[in-house]
DNA sequence: CATGAATGAGGCTTCATTCAT
DNA sequence: GATGAATGAAGCCTCATTCAT
């Protein structure tokens, strides 16, 4: 592919995860994306095979660049409970920068379900992993590691929605306050391996 | 309306319900709809103004029924963690019930924001209302109760969808007494109300 | 099927054979179709599942009816000389009624190469059952009826194709008396069986 | 043109030959042309000014071959039926190495009638003058030649559909027999001139 | 000579909705 | 109450053709 291309294909690409976002994939059309995007209508065609695929590579993009922000936002951090509270926030940065991360992902269930499974599983697995390693050093409660993820992954996502998607803007302190004490103490270690 | 009308009628939001729930709202069609529910494709019209229409009716249903299955479950609980306990077991067995419920409501937002939000707000303004009273009276650690709220209704949430949805059975007990001991030592007061 | 629906069907039909005949099978559109035969577009698919199948339908059509009209002729004829001719006739008079019958079955080759053969094979079939009682009972030269057949369908076929659709009118009566005479002496039983 | 040029337009041919050969004029797109022909899309238009024009040259080239093959398996042929012999083996053994023929032949009524009316009409016209010239020598009956050549093109056009194309092997003898008996006692000339 | 990116017209098909029966 | 035939707007996708490089 040229540069030419190349940068045309970005264009849909954006174009296509604004629109979606904006409308949901059923409700965007290749022609608003194109529009949107300032090239004709059939140069969709030139960079992916259907309006389905350009809606995978959106989510596998997403979970991507969801992950790196994660992870380059915790990379550095040891103590794990401050790990939690770095990762909430930099989902609610990401969610607050993308608000359409939460639509073009949603609604990829009604079109790929695999794919939809693919970017929470990934992202459960990643998270599973690290929750394990801090078990083993005695970071955080024993437990199962993949049950933690998910719920902690479910306590970012509300949050997110309730605040970064509907409201526009940060959790007030307060909320932020009240969810990382849940996580907190949530996790943290029991002296007798209580349960 | 006659009897015969209301029986219509029913046998329409079923199918609505079935159809919307495996297909997506646009995946299915009202012609589908009335297939499944064997009725005529224009007796859908003498029952709901429009496709959208029965969309909305189905989420404000489901959100009933959900918050009267969770009330059912907990109505006659003192303990507070005993009250977490059997809501998440109520709304999973909710979930487990009602395969369609996570893509009716999901898919709600693309179609009327409004509805889909309403269904959120009303089951986390309930629960919040229920842990501020708890916190009152000393039984969990003081908070933002709303942001606690939508913290456990985030954790119910994708263990749901985890267990209830992908796997269709229920979470195996490792898993849940993970989501248990977090929510508890979560919620647990602290004896100088540290957050 | 009412009623309303049947007439519908036969509309659009008639309409597809027209246009198909004139246009050819790509050069039809269903908006055309639909337009001449008086109808909305969608309604097309209420009777047919595709615009393949509309094809499907009107080649085989067109075959019970050639075959239809040539048992006709030939019924009560027993020379079989004159069974021939009047076959010839039959057929002639049949593609100038049938103006479309060679670009409908033609077409149909690049869109579903089975119904076309089928559509030869059967009138094959049932010409070469003939030919092969007629070499039993003596009336022609002896052979293998199916090649007859074929060979001889080549003949009428040919001759519809220059006089019946070029010149959309009957053969001029020299050329019928040539090509009878081929068929005549071609097929005229052989004294000692020589081939 | 460069000699260069001239492979490059030879390639493209033959590819649009197989193209459409086996697709068909309207199921084949000028891009799985070039992609065959393995140049770029652009590259068509240097050397046809569009796709039928292609399509044009391609029958006028076929037509153009079997003419050359036919007139070289009958050059040296004096006896009458040994002329239609060798002209039926030429058909077929062409028709063998041109699977596409009458494809691309047929096709071609749909896209420029005039060009499928040459094809048959420049045919038969040289069919017609040789088989005229027999006739003044008295070798065959006398007769209208045109329609004679007709006739004997639609014998040989259905053996070759039969044989060539759908069997892709030559007739078997028997079928071969038949046919050649079919037209020499057709043809053969009858002692008082009667038709 | 050659390329391949870009275009927009046009085709097939679906579907929510209406309405006469 | 119920039906199902009819509609036309709208969407996805293909493709011949052009053109800047």
């Amino acid at each position: 592919m040229t540069p030419r291309g190349e940068a045309t294909r970005r264009k849909l690409l954006e174009a296509a995860e604004a629109e979606i976002g904006e409308k949901g994939f059923a409700g965007s059309s290749v022609a608003s994306i194109t529009r949107r995007a300032g090239v004709g209508q059939g140069t969709f065609y030139l960079y992916f095979p259907s309006k389905v695929d350009a809606l995978r590579e959106l989510v596998r993009n997403m979970g991507r660049r969801l992950r790196r922000a994660l992870a380059a936002a915790t990379d550095d951090v040891t103590d794990r409970l401050e790990v939690e509270r770095r990762g909430i926030d930099a989902f609610i940065a990401f969610a607050l920068d993308n608000q359409n991360l939460y639509r073009v992902v949603m609604e990829s269930q009604f079109v790929d379900e695999a794919i939809y499974r693919e970017y929470y599983q990934t992202l459960a697995d990643a998270y599973a992993a690290n929750l394990a390693g801090a078990q083993q050093r005695g970071e955080i409660s024993a437990g199962d590691a993949a049950a933690q993820a998910w719920a902690l992954m479910g306590i970012a996502h509300f949050l997110g929605l309730r605040h970064a998607i509907w409201d526009r803007r940060a959790p007030p302190p307060e909320v932020l306050d009240s969810a990382y004490a849940l996580i907190a103490h949530g996790l943290s270690p029991k002296p007798d391996g209580a349960a």
